[in-house]
DNA sequence: ACATGAGTCAGACGTTCGTTTCAATCGAAC
DNA sequence: GTTCGATTGAAACGAACGTCTGACTCATGT
């Protein structure tokens, strides 16, 4: 069993870092410490402390991006014109898959993602490839197909709420927990009251005409 | 014309620079800057930058909190089993009313509920009231009513889902004016699609059943 | 006229920030 | 054994951070 070399070791630490205090409240001396590498580590490896959230969000997210990109191509492979539970399932589906139920790393990215996607430091939002636009494109024409008589406008509002709910649920928007729920909620059930919830939404009649 | 006084000037300021950069990304002297003041006046006024982080985050949200406790009122007045329609929209609506169409301050606030929401910083998580919980307990014993059948783990997995949506779709009315969405950033469209949207997803069936 | 107290002011406190420097160290190629 | 590029080490850089101090202003009450 190889250690880490100290790239990773940083990469790691970053990781844990940003996601519980996000990209401002996070020093590089924080991090260095956490991997136990020298506080130069991160200029040489990474150049910034900008590069480096940039190099942890690709690492993050690239895997998702991947396997929504899969997911749609297996489905169109399938069928030509999928369901709207389907489609949904195929794109949000990649958000709890990187989190296991009890998986504390899992958690923690799943973390990690939202606080980068809502963080408003400039730096923490110029990293994003062009694959994440290519499939958000592709989910977008295949969804307009499944939904005729939706605006594109109203189309793109509704996408969006699909990645609030992903996203968001993640953090517990009431830090409070409540006396009614307890118990914390694993992930594999999340992800099926998080598929059936995004279903009927995204399958509700248009809120105006169009065309 | 009165002058806004020295401590409201902090107010404002905190508030607009606190929802464009978050918390740790904000210093105190951006704040005296914007607002035209002396540095020792945060320090005089409110304490510390954590007291004015959550003196702001009350200002905000208290509206819309008492909005959404009026809300309920009002619908229980008028009927003992109000709809699920009728319910989302009394719980929403107060966010979106807090930004009128092309309302600049409007769509600030509604950034900095977001920020202040998600920011991981320690202080922004310490300066909520009982009047929240309060009022959610409410609205969730209501929903809880109009769902039978819903184990309450799940119904408050989507009333997490609400807020998701209505606070993360404002992050990207925000922070995306695109061309293609600039016509719709109106808040009384994006209500409606809001409304729409959350009304079928909380309509839908349970994931299990219970009880 | 004078004392009072809230409010404002410039300035400095010690700390931490991201980044940089440069010497020391290492492994492999020659 | 020597050389050399790649990496790590300790230390320091200037700037910015949140907070605090003590003097000053000025309307108000006596």
């Amino acid at each position: 069993m190889a250690l880490p070399d100290t790239r990773t070791k940083i990469l790691d630490a970053a990781e844990r870092l940003f996601a519980e205090h996000g990209y401002s409240g996070t020093s590089v001396r924080a991090i260095t410490d956490l991997a136990g590498v020298n506080l130069a580590a991160v200029g040489y490896h990474f150049g910034s402390k900008a590069e480096l959230l940039a190099a942890v969000a690709r690492r993050v997210t690239e895997p998702i991006t991947a396997a929504q990109s899969a997911g749609l191509d297996e489905l169109l492979a399938r069928t030509p014109d999928p369901s709207v539970a389907e489609l949904v399932e195929a794109f949000a589906g990649p958000f709890f898959d990187e989190m296991p139920a009890g998986n504390e790393s899992g958690a923690r990215t799943s973390r990690l993602i939202v606080t980068i996607l809502s963080d408003p430091a400039e730096e923490a939002r110029s990293w994003t490839g062009p694959d994440e636009d290519t499939v958000r494109e592709r989910y977008l024409a295949t969804f307009a197909r499944a939904l005729p008589g939706l605006a594109p406008q109203e189309l793109l509002f509704r996408m969006r709420g699909i990645l609030a709910v992903t996203a968001v649920d993640r953090v517990e928007v009431y830090h409070r927990p409540s006396p009614a729920c307890s118990t914390v909620t694993a992930g594999e059930e999340a992800r099926r009251w998080a598929i059936t919830f995004l279903t009927a939404a995204m399958s509700a009649p248009p809120t105006q005409a169009w065309r």
